[in-house]
DNA sequence: CGGCGCAACCGCAATTTGCAGTAATGCGAT
DNA sequence: ATCGCATTACTGCAAATTGCGGTTGCGCCG
């Protein structure tokens, strides 16, 4: 929210169209909650608010609240935690039908397609070097790629356990086909080779 | 929870141990909820409740639950939401430190690495073929692969920007340096691609 | 046998959320 | 010109969710 403000004074409205525009991709959040959050900026004497032209409540960020911006940047972080229903429903998999499986994975692609397709419309008026966000043009595009990578990682995998279960004819019981076994192995493989790659550094 | 319920009648507390081991990864929930939905199921008709030897009440799902899940899995589901607050604190990197954005990179790489590790000690049994969960390897090793695929990607990017942000010395108006411009582009062409490849299926 | 810690839960207040509603503005069709 | 309808820009409220702190009982160590 202070993030938000930090770039310009902004209405409630406004805000919303952002998050809904950017910030969904790294951190969603319910609408209602976006017109409360201002006002208690405003209490904590974060922001405060002005009335522009147009009659609207315009708010934007005190000294206070670069402060404490600065400060949330210093703190650790909480570690990124995935919300990812269409995983929760491969994992109970077994007590749904093949074709539930294959919907789901259909879906995950499609949903993956649109959104890569709705990004790269974002991105690409940052090709033109004389685009008018260029100051903050280095913080989007590496926000921008690690979206990618995911939504990349997701499409791949989407696409793999498509193969992988194309011949079933029941999800129950299937246990560790050569495809499957495959797959764990070279997972494990991946990991262990991250793992001691970590520690070396 | 009804999934949870269907392999195995369990009490609440088993509930909250299988989900920090296992759901987690796709589903993170605060440790309250999970001791009130159970009574919720029965409410609902959809689990029932047993006492067991040692007095302890455990839920099982009953065949409404069973048709519910059912259901549940024919539904379409929410496509996958990330909370990412490292990557928030990327995107405002701008306001803080060189420093403030390394720490996060770094931290977000022990992170990746401590999960794998986790992870890894979660699969290594059942390379085993007459380990005992064998009936559920195949969805398990599935969901292990996206949740490895996810952490990868996680873990390459934040490699890249160390890289990439190394001899920065402030985070504000950087633009587009020949590095952030040689991603830009990557991210592009990989984005049209895959969205080009989508099309074609 | 007293103290300590951890497993296993639950009450409650405070926050968050979804939903439904509403007022204002634009805009195309009749 | 004006009617209907969609979209913008919010807000109230009831219901659900959550964090925090507390409790009980058990085992183990000194």
């Amino acid at each position: 929210m202070l993030g938000l403000l930090s770039l310009r004074p902004q209405t409630p409205y406004e805000i919303t169209q952002q998050v809904r525009r950017s910030l969904d991709y790294c951190w969603p959040t319910p609408e209602r909650s976006l017109y409360d959050q201002p006002e208690r900026l405003v209490g904590l004497g974060l922001a405060d608010v002005v009335t522009d032209r147009e009659g609207r409540r315009r708010y934007q960020i005190t000294d206070a609240g670069r402060v404490a911006l600065r400060r949330w940047l210093e703190r650790a972080s909480p570690m990124p935690r995935f919300h990812n229903e269409p995983l929760l429903r491969v994992l109970f998999a077994d007590q749904g039908s093949v074709e539930d499986l294959h919907r789901v994975l259909g879906a995950v692609r499609a949903h993956v397609a649109e959104r890569l397709e709705l990004g790269l419309a974002q991105m690409e008026p940052y090709l033109d070097d004389d685009g008018l966000f260029q100051e903050r043009a280095h913080v989007v595009t590496i926000v921008a790629d690690l979206v990618s990578r995911l939504l990349g990682a997701l499409d791949d995998w989407a696409a793999e356990v498509e193969q992988v279960s194309a011949d079933w004819d029941t999800t129950q019981a299937v246990g560790l086909t050569p495809q499957v076994r495959a797959m764990l192995d070279r997972l494990i493989d991946d990991g262990r080779t991250r793992v001691a790659q970590h520690r070396d550094v």
